[in-house]
DNA sequence: GTCTATACGCAGATAGAC
DNA sequence: GTCTATCTGCGTATAGAC
């Protein structure tokens, strides 16, 4: 169990098991916040979750706050949010689908998405200018993919890219949102497909 | 403000003063959960707005939850929620958008939906049977309008009106949390009839 | 019907021993 | 770093006087 510190081991304490322990806490906020929302969910479930005291969960984040913004930072970097412009060899669509179908398969990624943008416009709440800030990067990201797109003719004429930017990310949320409530009554890849289908023209 | 109770006014109460208050109570609750959430939102703050003590409010509505599914279904009486299929005359193109301009100008309307749609997808709230009912007869009763569409080719081949559907709600659910966080930068109504010129063809 | 008072519990955060 | 104990405040709901 010790963890080797080499021969001076006075300054410089143990960062593996602060950054396991960290790692813990962010893994059983994401579920409680995922569960319950920001507000319902509370610090005292996310340390039994993780196995331990509330206190000490308080020592590595000072506050629910800071919490709440480091869940939301750790999912952009296991979900690969798309914000980021990634792989050029793959395709819109492709691209669009294959994170859906990745987020269906993720328990919990949805849930937590949808309860925390829901609660975000509200009044003082922590992950407000988050949801600001991810909403416009999304929207620029997605513009300038269909203005290239509209470089080759492969936008049907008449659609304007900005607003369909804002439309495909407005679906995409929607259909999450009814897909949680009655998974086997939505198709959300169908429905991204379908709209992607009608906006972009065959090669 | 005596209220006229004709003659004999032992028997039965002051209906008219009971029915004024439990509108005041709705109107502040609409107001209070629109703004922090049905979590985020206390009965002391719902009867400050109403003024009038908390213990007084609960006379009206015996718990919390029994208050926000109220001011739910009031809600529902006073915006004409789309699940019952209006004027006949009125085409659904028109009935979307004027629905659509109509919630941009009522203050809190959209708050009040977005804010506990997706607070209702969380474990054990209260508002979950009523948002996972809402989006069944939405999609319901937008895939039998577009499958008339269908019959007098209206609909662009291709389209398939159950998909269709779910993915209009969806999109306009989307879309209200984008502009209700971004309101300069997003065009509901445009995003909606764009959406609606997609798949329709001209008459 | 409406109030004051209060029961009862949990929230987030801090102090200080170990 | 981690804990127990505690501070302080607010939450919903109830009891009972008026």
């Amino acid at each position: 169990m010790s963890t080797k510190e080499g021969p001076q081991a006075s300054r410089r304490g143990p960062y593996a098991k602060s950054t396991e322990r960290r790692q813990a806490i962010l893994t059983a906020a994401h579920a409680v916040f995922a569960a319950r929302g920001y507000r319902g969910g509370s610090l005292q479930d996310v340390a039994d979750r993780a196995g331990m005291s509330q206190t000490s969960l308080l020592h590595y984040f000072p506050s629910k706050s800071q919490l709440l913004l480091a869940v939301l930072n750790w999912r952009d970097s296991i979900t690969g949010d798309g914000t980021a412009p990634p792989d050029p060899e793959e395709s819109l669509v492709d691209a669009v689908l294959r994170q859906a179908r990745f987020n269906e398969d993720v328990p919990g990624v949805l849930e937590l998405y949808t309860v925390l943008c829901g609660e975000a416009v509200t009044e003082g709440h922590p992950g407000r200018p988050y949801f600001t800030n991810r909403f416009e990067e999304l929207r620029r990201s997605y513009t300038r993919q269909l203005r290239e797109l509209a470089g080759e003719g492969r936008l049907r004429p008449g659609v304007d890219p900005e607003v369909a930017a804002a439309s495909l990310i407005g679906l995409w949320d929607g259909i999450q949102t009814q897909w949680l409530l009655a998974p086997d009554k939505v198709d959300m890849a169908g429905c991204l497909r379908g709209y992607l289908e009608l906006i972009l023209l065959p090669e």
